[in-house]
RNA sequence: GGGUAGGUGCCUGAGUGGUUAAAAGGGCCUGGCUGUAAACCAGGUGCGAGAGCUACGGGGGUUCGAAUCCCUCCCUGCCCA
């Protein structure tokens, strides 16, 4: 409890002392839910992942639960309008690829970090699905007060800026069902959560009580956003930051977390590290550019979090060749970088410096190739580029690959096979 | 079911027959400064080399010409039932 304290976990709970007695007496059971609308989770996750992994490592059992059942209701909470509610063919798809990634954060065979327990993975679904509408009303349906969630900030919200549905109404009955579940299934007496969910979170261990009259726990963490009041979990160009390195790659991942705004490393480093509290402390006791210390080993836990060592000590590879000044800058002969592969066939003349910005996404059209240009922002290898319509391969030569630069800080190595 | 107000670019939001690829702000991108930070300053921001093309919820129509007028359909808010 003190721990979670200190690296800044805590935003609101249901009984600190209970809870508190709850987890020092024994290995309990707890669970955080996960959206499977996307096929990979982001950034915007991470947060919760770390909680999720952190209390795996004091001992107690993890429980991971993908809302495939969920997901089909939709949760009003912070959105404007009704969620899109997804296919369930998707549905599959994104749960293969979001349990593969809860992987690199929680140890689902267990004795991973001493004796602890294996962690499990279920999808709501499985008992959603099942139920009968009529018993649902009646059972669970009564236990919540429809006074009491009007009343809600979520809801309350939704009415100003353009209603909601029944099914979204229905969204907390069926997220506190899930509690109700997972206790007595599989006796878990904790949900976690972003601090965005309390409001849900509530409304399973208010069921709890109400109908099995047992005692459950909430502990919620505070909503991570930028100095800019973002949330955080999506680049600069609104790109999402994906935990998926087809989606999002490791070198881009640890650009995200080198770029961290100054006033938030020592968040970021306890939250999204496991590195000791004096460590932290050494390294943000000190003030500007020797921050950058501080930012690069926050850059490489995450990184060697969610990808691995190699993939950290590659991205830090590239990154430190890109940035370390004169000379030197990264290699096209280097295959680790990012690469986008081009087909000798595709090389025609036709096939201009542009199309080659626009294959490597750097640029989204070959009008704005052309436009970076004019502004100075593109390069190819070290040199700076004024044309882009020239050929692509009057700039390749016999070169097998190459670099291409779009500002200060993208690049991707274009590859011909 | 009745009445009423709306649906504009990534977002907010102007525009009510031509000079509107569509004001303004935000966001984003590039450049400058710097520490790959923040703040600040400058420029850019539908596609196309260009002619031009596509675009203001969908479809149809009036007109030399429509985001702007008419018909119809879909969607949303509010009031009434």
């Amino acid at each position: 409890m003190d721990y979670l304290h200190t690296r800044g976990f805590v935003h609101d709970v249901t009984d600190e002392a209970g809870l508190r007695d709850h987890l020092e007496s024994g290995s309990r059971t707890y669970y955080i839910g996960y959206d499977p609308t996307g096929e990979s989770l982001h950034a915007g996750h991470m947060a919760t992942l770390m909680l999720h992994g952190t209390l795996q490592r004091f001992g107690h059992r993890p429980i991971a639960v993908a809302g495939g059942g969920t997901a089909m209701v939709g949760d009003p909470t912070g959105r404007t309008s009704a969620r899109e509610i997804i296919r369930l063919e998707d549905l599959e798809h994104n749960l293969r690829g979001i349990s593969a990634q809860l992987a690199k954060y929680l140890d689902f065979e267990g004795g991973k970090f001493g004796d602890n327990q294996a962690a499990t993975l279920v999808n709501n679904a499985d008992w959603l699905l099942k139920l009968e509408y009529i018993p649902f009303l009646r059972d669970i349906g009564r236990h919540f007060s429809v006074n009491e969630m009007l009343a809600t900030e979520t809801y309350k919200k939704r009415f100003e800026t353009g209603g909601l549905n029944f099914v979204e109404f229905n969204y907390r009955l069926v997220q506190g069902y899930d509690f109700l579940h997972l206790f007595r299934e599989m006796g878990c007496t904790l949900q976690l959560g972003g601090s965005d969910q309390w409001s849900n979170i509530l409304g399973g261990v208010d069921l709890i009580r109400r109908a099995d009259a047992a005692k459950a726990y909430a502990l919620v963490q505070p909503l991570i956003t930028t100095t800019s009041g973002e949330k955080m979990g999506k680049t600069g160009s609104g790109l999402r930051v994906w935990l998926n390195p087809e989606m999002f790659s490791p070198y881009d991942y640890y650009q995200y977390w080198v770029n961290t705004d100054d006033a938030m490393v020592e968040t970021y480093l306890k939250r999204f590290t496991y590195i000791l509290d004096e460590e932290i402390a050494e390294l943000t006791s000190v003030q500007g550019e020797a921050l950058r210390e501080a930012k690069r080993v926050l850059a490489y836990e995450a990184t060697a979090q969610a990808h691995g060592r190699d993939a950290a000590e590659q991205a830090e590879a590239a990154t430190r060749a890109l940035f370390a000044g004169s000379g030197s800058g990264p290699v096209a002969s280097d295959a680790s970088l990012p690469t986008t592969e081009l087909a000798t066939a595709d090389l025609s003349d036709e096939f201009t410096l542009a199309d080659a910005f626009v294959a490597a996404e750097l640029a989204k059209s070959r009008g704005e190739a052309r436009r970076l240009a004019q502004q100075g922002g593109l390069r190819v290898d070290d040199h700076q580029i004024t044309d882009v319509d020239v050929p692509f391969s009057s700039v390749m030569g016999d070169a097998t690959a190459v670099l291409l630069r779009a500002g200060k800080k993208r690049f991707k190595r274009v590859a011909i096979n």
